[in-house]
DNA sequence: GGAATTTTTTGCGAAATGGTACAAAAAAGT
DNA sequence: ACTTTTTTGTACCATTTCGCAAAAAATTCC
């Protein structure tokens, strides 16, 4: 036939043009395979889930999931790395936005409980939290990640705190710090209970008198 | 057929006498069984302790352990009972004490470390907290057990704040509901956090600081 | 078209896992 | 001594699990 295959134009610029690749071409995403992956790890953690799950899951045959992301423990990480990614984007914004303290914070629990309480067969609760419970305490890795998680959470909502306080929000007295770590701690009490399926009026109720004791008392 | 027919309605009073049972002795002690089997599943969760690590940690064979405490699950929950019943013997007496309100928590939640932090390879946690994560979410006994955890440390720690409030050491505004989630909610990320190998120096730092806000002792 | 390259597919295999069958062992009752 | 009862110890089974090797397929480069 005729040469010429579908050359991609050079366009534009950081568009997701396929390089050209040499060989087979892949009959997988990556980056939806690893969402597929997350979403398994986050139902069942990481030791009740096979890799026969993750490669039904996927699509992908396990040759082709070593192949891609490596052993179990590899593909484990990448996909945590990949939650936090996404919460990150999902939290962003907020963090990012100048509202008055009180709304930002409700803000920001609400997009928590979206994240915790999605998933068809039951609320997926934080990957940080049940990866914390189960496997940092024996791998290094996965250990040092979590606690990364917490600080940089804790770091967020400390930010917060000083703003709202160089604001004139909160009291004098207020400690941002202090504050910072009730508002994960916050975060954490929720994640665990939404995973224990407790409703999602409750947890917002939480939420509220957290906020109140935390935004009141330094009144 | 399974069941056992034996039992007595005596056995659990403190007679170390032998009562003479009709077979073969047993080459275990339940008790210390089911505390090693505990010690176990602290440390790993139940999905990655094998009945063969179990065998091994108790002294007795599989089939042993089976008829002893059938199968996996069940041992699993009994555990976490077991689990529960500990807790509560180590925190009774201070949820019972009538000390000044700063001073029952900071102690409440000394021994709350205690508990996270031991263990020889490493701190094993808060059951609850580990089980919520990984367990609750499938099955429906374990969740309502883990729930009842939740529930019953709030109505502890209200209890606390409530009887606070009586002698006047708690502003007439405080919530003792309110300000128990949030004792609750600084026992979890403590749990949380332990698990991911936190110094207890931080640890305390954080309950600390939690004392702080809710008693409106932040000056 | 043929070589080179990359991925998929099939299937193997060794180990581990949860659970059980069954005989031997150790005690009490008679 | 013999029976009964209960537990132990060995062995086994079916399944799952992780990982890999080797062949087949699909694509680009020359």
């Amino acid at each position: 036939m005729v040469q010429k295959s579908k050359r991609p134009p050079v366009t534009k610029i950081d568009a997701p043009v396929p390089p050209k690749r040499r060989g087979r071409p892949r009959a997988y995403q990556p980056d939806v395979a690893l969402g597929k992956a997350l979403d398994l790890f986050r139902k069942d953690g990481f030791a009740a889930t096979s890799l026969d799950d993750l490669a039904a899951a996927t699509g992908m045959n396990r040759p082709s999931l070593y192949g891609a992301f490596g052993d179990k423990r590899e593909l484990f990480i990448k996909s945590y790395r990949r939650y936090r990614e996404d919460a990150r984007v999902a939290m962003g914004d907020i963090f990012r936005d100048e509202l008055p303290i009180r709304r930002r914070l409700e803000r920001i629990y609400a997009v928590a409980l979206d994240i915790y309480l999605s998933g068809e067969s039951g609320p997926r609760g934080c990957f940080t939290v049940m990866t914390a419970a189960s496997e940092a305490v024996h791998d290094p890795d996965i250990r040092a990640m979590v606690l990364e998680g917490f600080t940089e959470l804790d770091k967020a909502f400390a930010a917060c705190f000083r703003q709202a306080k160089e604001k004139g929000e909160l009291s004098e007295s207020a400690d941002p710090v202090v504050l910072a770590q009730l508002a994960s701690a916050t975060i954490h009490t929720i994640a665990i209970r939404a995973r224990a399926r407790m409703p999602r009026k409750e947890l917002e109720a939480i939420a509220n008198g957290a906020l109140d004791v935390m935004l009141g008392a330094a009144k």
